[in-house]
DNA sequence: CACAACTAAGTTGTGCACAACTAAATGGCT
DNA sequence: AGCCATTTAGTTGTGCACAACTTAGTTGTG
């Protein structure tokens, strides 16, 4: 394979992956506009309900988000009535983040998501899990490399 | 399989793409900072360097994003000194995005990314053109879906 | 105890995605 | 020719991701 050819299968690659990842949020989007959320704000909700109040910093380390991303959305749930924000009484520096009764009762309504994104994805329950092993394979071989080049960049 | 256990799975799904969707900008983001590029500016790189000078209005196609998103990123290009914005005389609505000299010349120092990428991902070139092709079988199920979506919803 | 190192959350600034809208040019139709 | 629908870019506003920084609280060490 020549250069010219790596480039052109690397826009392919690229353009793929990020492709996918914006018809994924595309189809989140309008499945979840009935709920109000965004697709960011349905991971912190579909967290919350999981496993219960937990504050900022658990919850990035969940998500693997920052508190840059995390504090202005969950103002935004805040301001959407659907969690409470409330300093630790042990540890001033860290927020809980409490469902209110909307929050919690919103669930109810989040259960038929999956199933209408499962549809959308036209795969079955099989390819689905294949596919999730494949791509957190691919994002654990990713932010190894990602930290690899930050290390040699320095 | 209760609800319950449908909105977990939901949450690992939706979190694996989400991740590996970042985790690979991640990788790209440090990879391109040499170039002085973003990865979304890597991709309009890529399409001008293969296909040559080509109307906003194209390159929207070839990448699937809008004016909104294209007119400020390309305007960047142009701040860069890697691209050059032209009036068609044909067609006074349509803007010709067209390589600088050192926009083509930078073509040159992007030849080492794709490697870089490779083996950053840790996949061979048979498992890289598998998970393309599983990839753009789900997009373009996503993207059907959306449409449906959106069409019931009005 | 005092002070340095660390930690949690928040703020600021840049860039992208996308919806909704505007402005200008074009092309078809009567 | 005159008018209207369409097309192409661009603008505006919202939200997310992330880097860099700030602020305030906590912990460890001399």
């Amino acid at each position: 394979m020549n250069d010219t050819e790596w480039l052109r299968l690397d826009r392919q690659i690229c353009f793929s992956l990020h492709a996918a990842s914006r018809a994924f949020n595309g189809v989140y989007r309008v499945i979840l506009k009935d709920l109000g959320l965004t697709y960011p704000q349905y991971l912190v909700m579909l967290v919350l309900w999981e496993q219960g109040d937990l504050p900022v910093k658990k919850l990035g380390e969940q998500l693997r988000l920052d508190s840059g991303t995390l504090s202005p959305l969950v103002k935004r749930l805040e301001g959407a009535g659907l969690v409470r924000r409330e300093r630790s009484a042990e540890d001033e520096r860290s927020v809980l983040v409490q469902l209110t009764e909307d929050g919690a009762a919103l669930r109810e309504r989040a259960l038929e998501v999956p199933r209408r994104i499962m549809s959308a994805t036209g795969f079955d329950l099989a390819e689905i899990v294949d596919l999730r092993a494949r791509l957190d394979q691919l994002t654990s071989a990713l932010d190894a490399a990602a930290e690899a080049e930050a290390r040699a960049a320095r």
